[in-house]
DNA sequence: GTAGGGCTACCCCTAACTGGAAGGTCAAGT
DNA sequence: ACTTGACCTTCCAGTTAGGGGTAGCCCTAC
């Protein structure tokens, strides 16, 4: 398979996979005679294992350990639980910082009466 | 003022203080004879301006906006309202997507036993 | 006069791509 | 056989919002 096909099939843009080779996170299984990359079954999975991982927010260098572990025969269900574990409290840090944002910014949206008038107590509020 | 004063002044790095007057966001009132960035009070009001507004996640481009709206004598307080109901409407857009995906991963962390073996619904979910 | 700290510009680095240019390749149509 | 257009390659540059480090002035205090 080629690497538009690889990359319809794992739902990612053609760069995406292509930088993916460049920095060795999932490798195509062969070059053809003319160069072009070329993707197996294993390489194509992994383009879809990284590209889910991805999307739940693990950064390139988690989905490299994950793909590790999701390699290994011998990968110990615990590893990838802390690892996911971790995310998790990344999220809940995340979440928790938006909230706080959210419930201000709220306030101040709220307060503004948004006319014609320049009185503003959004710009108040950050002068 | 020199940099570091009005960079204490604002709660800002100097580096990031120095990068807004590169980027043309705020610009000192003047240079010294040795080329030092001299602040006054007008920019450093700025300076604390575009400061808090940074910490409400409003990008430099927002910023640069808002800026223009304080600085302005005829602003509408309907277009400052605007732009702030716009990040508010962005930082809920972000709370959801986090939502979801603390659900999802939530319950996969929940699903894997942790021990020694190699069986991981994470890793099944994610091939 | 010299030691120290502060200031300047300059360049490279980050994450994870994205866009574009220049040039080679492939398959279909004529 | 030739051409066209889509596809592939590599490489370079840019994105956000600065951070880190260096070399070389500058200013103040002792």
């Amino acid at each position: 398979m080629n690497i538009s096909g690889a990359a319809k099939a794992a739902g990612l843009p053609v760069k995406t996979v292509r930088y993916y080779a460049d920095i060795g996170l999932v490798q195509p299984a062969a070059r053809t005679a003319a160069g072009y990359r070329d993707y197996d079954e294993a390489a194509m999975r992994k383009l879809s294992f990284v590209g889910r991982a991805r999307g739940f927010g693990f950064s390139i260098a988690q989905c490299r350990e994950l793909l590790g572990l999701y390699q290994d025969e011998h990968r110990s269900s615990a590893e990838v639980k802390q690892i996911a574990s971790a995310r998790l409290e990344d999220i809940r840090a995340k979440q928790r910082e938006l909230q706080a944002l959210h419930d201000e910014l709220e306030h101040l949206v709220g307060a503004c009466c948004g006319d014609e008038r320049p009185d503003c107590p959004i710009i108040d509020y950050l002068s």
